[in-house]
DNA sequence: TAGTGGTCTAGACCACGTG
DNA sequence: ACGTGGTCTAGACCACTAT
């Protein structure tokens, strides 16, 4: 909030004239402060992944701001894929559950354009005290609690992908080996349905790398093969780190699609 | 265009009611024609890279539509990245010359954050008939002609990259290697001053390979060491292809990066 | 029929850049 | 002081979805 909130703005027009409204420095747009008051409510849980949220007329008459603001803030969160439109319908709160989200967070394509659902294998899951370097990429003193995952994909029978994936253990408490195996679809459906956790946008750093002896066996071919390798942090509201994914893919069949645009 | 179109649209909503709108099974908005009227512009070249374009005014006015609906318009191609917006200035046609897209098409970093600007070495450019492959992704006639460019790329003395470009010969006429060496900046800068061609977007197939024996010493690197290969088709105007690529990344001490969201 | 998002307009004022 | 893009409002109508 700044000098014009929304709670107490004129009616008409960005400022008023007959109030002085004074340069703002740190002038931001009504529609951002709106923008920031809808993120609140999707952060604190008072409107959850899938379900519809208030109309544009009533966010306007809430916010005392016009439809046309409202929507502007919308339009913004739409697309930061935080919200989804649907006309005639409402809007609605992004989920990583029924969208055809997947390839948003795993661009692994076959090169013959069939679309295979992939299968997931979990080796192990345990708790343990933050390394220094994931501690550090996740926002934590050094030794606090994490959770590391590990895990093979297969794609139409083939194993793919070896994962590592370290979780803050204050934010997954509850995570089990026997939860994961039992949950089925994307892992990023279950973070935001079981532990309110929703991730928002990711960060990749990705290499090619000689494969190791161990991830060499994991993933059936001689040490030294060339993989993909995938470095990812991933971030839920506020920017906030909440996961830590190292990945290793086997790309012979299969390709990273990325566009540039 | 389709029944509403903007040199005949009546000056209010949507459409009118007292002339039967008729309900359009093929409508689109008054700003998507504006969108395109304007691309238009930008293809013809009425408008060149680095340009201003007339205010949003003059062209509401050319256009017989509202200051709004051509805002909307405008509001779509820079979020395009066709046109770039400057409050107080204007609106200006983007370029690859004096923008920072640099890391927009080439996503290579250095795993120390710094920030080193590369340097090309140019190994040949010859015209010759497009392999069969080369000219489906073209969009050509096989064995139509073609450019094929090959260089290396030095980061901070380092060869980090190997580069085969091949460009349909209609568009590239007169592109010898001679002018490539002389060219100061990005590639895909020359190809828009000197050709007329703005590259627009890209599509990347990433994989990891094993270094054969010809690239291997133009990288020096061993047979056989894991690098990244990087398949791009890149798009002008009205997504039509104008370039294949494939890229040979040596990713030790540098990553490619990738934003997911 | 009613409600939702989507489009379009018109007018006012603000912030920024340049004379 | 002026012109540009940027914000905000108010009201009308359209397209889509459900009841």
């Amino acid at each position: 909030m700044n000098s014009n909130p929304a709670t107490t703005n004129p009616p008409n027009g960005a400022g008023a004239t007959d109030v002085a409204p004074a340069p703002s420095p740190t002038f931001s747009p009504l529609y951002q402060q709106i923008k920031a008051l809808i993120t609140q409510g999707l952060e604190s849980g008072e409107w959850k992944p899938g379900e519809i949220i208030p109309s544009e007329v009533e966010l306007a008459a809430r916010y005392k701001v016009s439809q046309g603001t409202v929507r502007k803030a919308i339009d913004e969160l739409a697309a930061d894929n935080l919200l989804v439109r649907r006309q005639g319908k409402g809007t609605f709160v992004a989920t990583h559950n029924e969208d055809r989200v997947q390839f948003r967070f795993l661009r692994l394509l076959p090169d013959d354009g069939d679309v295979h659902p992939h299968v997931s294998r979990l080796l192990e899951c345990r708790r343990l005290r933050a390394p220094a370097e994931i501690a550090r990429q996740l926002d934590l003193k050094p030794a606090d609690p994490v959770v590391l995952i590990r895990r093979l994909l297969q794609f139409d029978g083939e194993t793919t992908v070896f994962d590592e994936i370290w979780l803050p253990g204050a934010v997954f408490r509850g995570l089990t080996a026997e939860r994961l195996a039992d949950y089925k679809g994307p892992l990023y459906a279950m973070f935001e349905t079981e532990f309110g956790t929703r991730m928002i946008r990711a960060s990749e750093k990705i290499r090619a790398v000689a494969a190791d002896a161990g991830v060499a066996e994991l993933l059936n071919v001689a040490e030294g093969f060339p993989l993909l390798s995938v470095e990812r942090v991933s971030y839920t509201y506020g920017d906030r780190p909440v996961e830590v994914r190292r990945g290793w893919y086997v790309t012979t069949g299969y390709y990273y699609q990325n566009d540039l645009s």
